[in-house]
DNA sequence: ATAGTTTTGTGATATTCGTCACATTGTATA
DNA sequence: TATACAATGTGACGAATATCACAAAACTAT
């Protein structure tokens, strides 16, 4: 499936940058695949061979570490996928499933490389980005391993609420396991505290669907621990 | 204090794709400047206006976490210091202080967006440079995180000795405190291990000095916790 | 040198959280 | 609908490590 980026609607902040010609590049060298729930969308240990861009779908990045699966983070559209593997390295430093049917562009590489060379907006776009990915996982990784589990749980929660589903009722688009393994605790502590959560009012959840009742509470919980 | 960037031994990998004039440009806009031990080169909060680059001695980036100080990493020279936040952010996301006597060229913004610019070969080293960052920050956080104190705390010896100092005798450049923060423990408990590590006969310590004598037990540790 | 500050060593105790075990519920598929 | 498999709830227990407390040592600056 083949198709006319500049009419696509899921473009990205870089690509806007790139005028009418450069747009066509883009157009006749990319195709569109549609992932389903579950689906690996990249495998950890094999070669890139593609710029990948998430234009609809929710998914998880997540890297074998020495013990167990760490997710490092979900992410939703509009974003690239697997930029620093592409250009930091030959095959690919992490996995990326999809949490939710998904639909991604496989660009070209050498037609990516091409459009940096020729657009220095898009490639100080694209310096842009990786920069913010940057310091948002040092931030990440700092609040990770010094808050207690509670303060990442509810870190989670929100982030549900406030940037992934921007509503405070959702499905909850992961396993407790997989909670776990994205704030390194186990899948017997996730459990334990939402039902203290739940328990203390502060989210009601009914199957896999959530609503969070009391989002003061978790913004305190976040922040004390 | 000026200096002609072509005759710089201690030039980046990028810049070594600039040619004359672009090496001039560069010339005639830094500044060396000499840090001493413990001096802030960067402080967190503060706008950052300049590109640094790190030629000589030993750093640490840190940032305030939620609870306590986190060292991020060390760096050594030849490396861009803050490249995330001046393209990222406004304003510095991370402290970066010397550990030993520093030299570090600050290079004006503008011209290095100029060099981005012109040079292709620069930006895409630039932009190299940044995934490999990336993928080396999701790695060292799903090690710390997995990874027994015990563990994370050989792999800072083995880093000391690999990597920094390329040797397996050196001065220890921080504190226990900072080797804490470091790899998310308490004091107590690094000097706790450390205490056991010469005990078992893995390294030798006189003062600041360390010897590594058993690498490979040091390197179990690291594997198995 | 010496007073003051920082760094380090070490014991006792408390806390957090992982692990194991098993019951229960939910979900997919034949 | 029956059956299997995955996900979840919950108790008991133990291991790792933080915290507190204090002493000793090392470093710094007047």
């Amino acid at each position: 499936m083949e198709s006319d980026c500049s009419l696509c609607p899921y473009i990205s902040v870089a690509e806007a940058k790139l005028d009418g010609c450069q747009l066509k590049q883009l157009s006749e060298n990319h195709i569109v695949v549609g992932f389903k729930k579950g689906d690996s969308i990249i495998k950890q240990g094999t070669y890139s061979t593609n710029i990948i861009f998430l234009r609809k779908g929710l998914v998880k990045i997540h890297i074998t570490g020495p013990y167990s699966e760490q997710i490092v983070k979900l992410a939703k559209p509009p974003t690239y996928l697997g930029l620093p593997t592409t250009f930091g390295a030959k095959v690919n430093q992490y996995s990326i499933t999809a949490l939710e049917d998904c639909e991604v562009c496989f660009i070209d590489i050498t037609v990516f490389r091409n459009l940096l060379k020729e657009s220095e907006h898009f490639s100080y776009e694209i310096i842009q980005a990786l920069c913010r990915y940057e310091i948002e996982s040092f931030r990440r990784c700092a609040n990770r391993t010094q808050k207690l589990t509670r303060g990442n749980l509810a870190d989670v929660l929100l982030d549900f609420a406030n940037n992934i589903f921007q509503s405070d009722v959702f499905i909850v688009p992961i396993s407790q396991t997989e909670i776990g393994n994205l704030i390194d605790t186990s899948r017997e502590s996730v459990s334990r505290m939402l039902s203290e959560f739940e328990k203390d009012g502060i989210i009601r959840t009914t199957g896999k669907q959530m609503e969070i009742i009391n989002k003061k509470s978790l913004e305190l919980i976040s922040q004390n621990g």
